[in-house]
RNA sequence: GGCGGCAUGGCCGAGUGGUUUAGGCACAGGUCUGCAAAACCUGUUACCCCGGUUCGACUCCGGGUGCCGCCUCCA
C-alpha cells in the first residue's frame, strides 16, 4: 500500500508509504492570534490524509509544529503588557479549540520551537562547522546562502536574480539573501543561552530541527501553504541539506493553495480580510466547511463566500439524504456488495492519486446515488444495502463528515424524530405531535398553520410513512 | 521587473489525446405526496484566444490575454 504525492521540488509524483510507514510534517501556526479558515486548511486536510492512510493500514507519524517564539508574539505581548508565554498559552488553546470545532484531530506530535532550543543550537553549530553559517560578532548567526549551490531549487528562484531585493540587509550579512539562524535578544525579549550569546532562534531553523528530531530518516511528506514555499521551506531545506547532506530531509513537498476571499484575494491576518473559524462554523456548520475544503484539490486555491458555503451545505445534505435511505439496511444484496466494492476502489484510487479528495467525494455521490435509484424503483432494496452503508460510513469517517443519526421521542403518543445534535424544545415537539394529530383527522388547515409556525421557529417538518421528522430549515 | 501556478457548461469543481455521464449546486418539466420536504425520471448550458504537432486536442507544444501566489511576516 502506497500513495503518490506530487512533489513541488521535483515536479513529479513521489511514492509514499511503500514500507508501510509514513512520516508527515506540516508547518503549524505561529500563535499570536486566532486562526482563520485559511490557516485551518492544512490541519483539516492533513488530518483527513492521516485518517485515510491509517484506514489503509499504514503506520503514520503526524508532526505539526507550533511556532511559539517570534517577533509577532513578542509584539503582541508588549502591546497588551503581558508575558509572551501568556500570549502563547492563549492562542494555542484557541487553536486547539477551533480545530475541535472543525472536527480535526490533533497531530501525534505537536512540537514547539522553544522546546527544541538545544537541537537548534546543535544544528546551527553543524552549519557553522560545515562553512554554511557565520557569526559576525553581533550575537546573530546567519546562514550563508552562497555556500549552498542548490539554493532556490524548491521555489524555482535563482539567487543571483533575487539580489534586487535588499530588504533583508542588516550590515552584518555577507549577502542580503542570507537569513538569521539565531538572533541576539534585546532586553525584555525571550532569550536562551548559546555559544553566540543570549538570543532566540530564527524562524526557519525550528522546522529543520524538529523534522530531524521527530522524523529520523526524513519526512516522507512535508506540507504547508504555497506562501511558505519561499522563503520558509527553501531555507529549511537549505539548512538541513547543507548540515546533513547524507540524510534525506523530505521526500515529497506538498503545498496547498491559499484560501481567498473573493476580490480581496488571499486571506491573511496582515490584510485583515479574515474569517475566523468559529464564525465560519457557526455560520455554515462544520460539515459544510469540511465539504467546501475537501471538494476541491488541496493544491488549488479555494474561494470563500457565503453562497459557496451554502451550496456545500446542500451538497452535504444530499449525501446525508442518500445515506439515510439505506442506513436501515439489515442485509446486503449483490448490488450492494458490488457498489460497496466499487466505492472502496474508486475512493482509494482517488486518494492514492495525489490525495484527490474531490474525486473521492464524487465517487461517494455517484455510487450512493445509484443505490438511491434502485430504492426508487424497488422500495424493498432500502434494507438491502448493508455492505454499502458500511463502506460509506468508513469513507465519511475518513472525511470527518457526520452521519447524523436520528433521535426520537414519544410526544403525546406520536413518535417524533429529529436529526441528532439539535434537540428541539418541548414546545416544538408538542406542536409536531399536535400537527400529526390534525393530519390524522385530515384537518389540513390546522396542519398547515402548525407547519408555518414551526417554520417560523426554524424547523422543517418532513412527513414520512414512518411519521414526522424534524430538521433545521 | 523576476519566478511559479491556474484558465472547464449559470455557479462550484475533477478528469482525459479519440470511442462513457465526472460529481455537486442552481434552473425547467414530470413521478410520488393533502400540502411541503426528500428521493427518482427527463431536459438545458463546457472545455479563454491564436497558431502548431497529430489521422484526431478541451487534454501535448509555442505565443497572447486574464487571474492568483511568491520574491517582505504570512497556512
Amino acid at each position: 500500500m502506497s500513495v503518490y504525492v506530487h512533489d513541488s521540488l521535483s515536479g513529479r509524483m513521489v511514492e509514499v508509504g511503500g514500507e508501510g510507514k509514513v512520516g508527515l510534517y506540516v508547518c503549524g501556526p505561529t500563535v499570536y492570534g486566532h486562526v482563520h479558515i485559511g490557516n485551518a486548511r492544512a490541519p483539516l486536510f492533513w488530518d483527513v490524509v492521516v485518517r485515510y492512510l491509517r484506514s489503509r493500514g499504514l503506520e503514520v507519524t503526524f508532526v505539526q509544529n507550533i511556532t511559539d517564539v517570534d517577533d509577532k508574539i513578542i509584539a503582541k505581548a508588549n502591546e497588551e503588557g503581558v508575558s509572551w508565554q501568556e500570549i502563547v498559552r492563549r492562542y494555542v488553546d484557541s487553536f486547539h479549540e477551533r480545530l475541535g470545532l472543525l472536527g480535526v484531530d490533533l497531530p501525534d506530535i505537536e512540537p514547539r520551537a522553544t522546546e527544541h532550543i538545544p537541537e537548534m543550537i546543535g544544528l546551527i553549530g553543524d552549519l557553522i562547522d560545515g562553512g554554511h553559517a557565520y557569526a559576525p560578532g553581533n550575537g546573530d548567526v546567519y546562514y550563508s546562502v552562497g555556500s549552498y549551490p542548490p539554493y532556490g531549487a524548491l521555489s524555482k528562484q535563482r539567487p543571483d536574480e533575487m539580489r534586487e531585493t535588499e530588504k533583508g540587509q542588516t550590515g552584518f550579512k555577507r549577502s542580503p539573501l542570507d537569513f538569521a539562524l539565531w538572533k541576539a535578544s534585546k532586553p525584555g525579549e525571550p532569550s536562551w543561552e548559546s555559544p553566540w550569546g543570549p538570543g532566540r532562534p530564527g524562524w526557519h531553523i525550528e522546522c529543520s530541527a524538529m523534522v530531524e528530531k521527530h522524523l529520523p530518516g526524513g519526512a516522507d511528506i512535508h506540507g504547508g501553504g504555497t506562501d511558505l514555499r519561499f522563503p520558509h521551506h527553501e531555507n529549511e531545506l537549505a539548512q538541513s541539506a547543507a548540515a546533513h547532506p547524507e540524510q534525506t530531509f523530505v521526500r515529497a513537498w506538498a503545498h496547498h493553495g491559499m484560501v481567498t476571499l473573493g476580490a480581496g484575494g488571499k486571506m491573511a491576518k496582515s490584510l485583515g480580510n479574515i474569517l475566523d473559524v468559529e464564525r465560519a462554523v457557526s455560520l455554515h456548520g462544520k460539515n459544510a466547511v469540511r465539504m467546501w475544503l475537501l471538494q476541491s484539490h488541496y493544491s488549488q486555491p479555494i474561494d470563500y463566500s457565503e453562497e459557496i458555503l451554502e451550496e456545500k451545505r446542500r451538497a452535504y445534505e444530499r449525501l446525508q439524504n442518500l445515506y439515510a435511505q439505506i442506513s436501515g439496511s439489515t442485509h446486503s444484496s449483490g448490488l450492494s456488495d458490488r457498489l460497496a466494492a466499487e466505492l472502496r476502489e474508486r475512493f482509494d484510487a482517488a486518494m492514492r492519486d495525489d490525495l484527490n479528495t474531490p474525486e473521492a467525494i464524487a465517487a461517494l455521490f455517484d455510487v450512493t446515488g445509484r443505490a438511491a435509484k434502485e430504492v426508487a424503483v424497488n422500495p424493498e432494496a432500502a434494507r438491502q444495502f448493508h455492505s454499502l452503508a458500511e463502506a460509506l460510513q468508513e469513507m465519511l469517517a475518513v472525511l470527518g463528515l457526520d452521519l447524523a443519526g436520528e433521535d426520537a421521542m414519544e410526544v403525546d403518543g406520536v413518535h417524533v424524530r429529529w436529526r441528532s445534535g439539535e434537540e428541539p424544545g418541548e414546545g416544538v415537539l408538542r406542536k409536531v405531535a399536535e400537527r400529526q394529530e390534525a393530519r390524522r383527522e385530515k384537518d389540513w388547515a390546522a396542519a398547515d398553520r402548525l407547519r408555518d409556525e414551526l417554520h417560523a421557529q426554524g424547523w422543517l417538518v418532513e412527513d414520512t410513512s414512518e411519521g414526522p421528522v424534524l430538521g433545521r430549515r
